[in-house]
DNA sequence: GACTAGATGTCGGGG
DNA sequence: CCCCGACGTCTAGTC
């Protein structure tokens, strides 16, 4: 990774237009050629950046170095330094990666194995149920076997909520299926997703994910 | 900005549980208090990060140095420094900020000049057309006054359409607009959008931005 | 390659 | 503050 701090100013084209006025920023080479500059604030996200693949071209010009990023998206970077006050480049290795706990995919998983916990008698047909248009992430049957779609979020909006409707509207065309009713289960629920949710009659309902794991551990605990 | 590379893993803990094994990485604390760190390569993410506002807790451990950063959120960030490579520091001031130019405000507004461009006797009645549910981004009435609503995107997919179509349901409920129809124009439009959108009645539009821009730069020739 | 949906999305604007 | 929509969204996974 190369570090280099400067007075520069930056020039990006391509999806949009946009201009950076001269000031002293970080730039930021990895070593799979992405470069990002950054200002002194405002999180983590950098100011201008061109992602790999890309071609990075450095030349003098005028008496200070320029430096041209491009790719062959026909997007283009151009930092001009005019004033280089630290280059520094160190060795990283490669990274071991991220683990992580808690996504959508792990209440997807803990939910399809306590079904019966959303209401009594309700079977898990499959997960992931495939249709056309996407898949489904709990195909259910209730007590009385009317089929039940669930989608699962982390937090509740309104995309959820036209997510499900259109494989709801979906799966009642399948004769089979038909009558197929909603569940938008979250850990939290928007109150414009929970209104528009409700008038189309879908239901909403709260997960816990760590109620849901301490369920999972008290029964692994009984045998 | 404060540069660190150091030997180290981290976890984080909060809206979701996530773990870095030990590795080399940048570690980046920003003038507003801002932690990122960075391994050499994937893109412009950090692998773990925490925002303004924070607070940051350096101490000694075992012979180590390690970080705690916490938030009003409860979420916290753990960096245990097993060995550190570099410890940089350099003042940068405040940056002037990023000039944009191309985004979507910029089409709506070219478009909204240029209404009569999309069919012959359109007139715009407003833009950002106020609704329950959130601003229409063009209202209009074409050459026999029926009313038109208009949504503008740069990319057009589904979620765009599905938009649009929540507003037409909610206009359509309005008895000094009824009968509202529905534009759904974007520089470009994936197939699948346009399969929905024509289902449902709603017409595609393709905006040449470069094409109204020239538009815009004619006319003011003239004057 | 196209398309879908998740993301610790982030960010900015308006009520 | 919440709510909402744009974003150079990015990214991973599937078909």
């Amino acid at each position: 990774m190369r570090l280099v701090i400067a007075k520069c100013t930056v020039d990006y084209s391509g999806r949009l237009d946009a201009h950076l006025s001269e000031a002293v920023r970080l730039i930021m080479v990895k070593a799979d050629g992405c470069v990002a500059v950054h200002a002194d604030g405002g999180a983590y996200k950098p100011l201008n950046w061109m992602n790999a693949p890309n071609h990075l071209r450095e030349y003098e010009e005028g008496g200070e170095m320029k430096w041209t990023v491009t790719n062959e998206k026909k997007e283009q970077l151009t930092i001009q330094l005019h004033e280089i006050l630290s280059d520094f480049t160190e060795e990283m290795g490669l990274d071991p990666g991220l683990q992580k706990d808690g996504v959508e995919a792990h209440l997807q998983e803990l939910l399809a194995a306590n079904v019966e916990k959303i209401s009594a008698g309700m079977v898990l047909v499959r997960r992931e149920y495939p249709t056309d248009i996407g898949p489904v992430d709990l195909l259910c049957r209730d007590v009385v076997g009317t089929a039940v779609a669930i989608e699962i979020k982390r937090r509740g909006e309104i995309d959820g909520v036209e997510q499900l409707s259109r494989y709801l509207e979906y799966l009642n065309r399948d004769g089979n299926l038909r009558p197929v009713s909603g569940i938008f289960a979250a850990q939290e629920i928007k109150p414009q997703a929970r209104v528009l949710a409700e008038d189309r009659g879908i239901k909403c309902l709260i997960i816990d994910y760590d109620e849901l794991r301490g369920i999972e551990s008290n029964e692994l605990k009984l045998f």
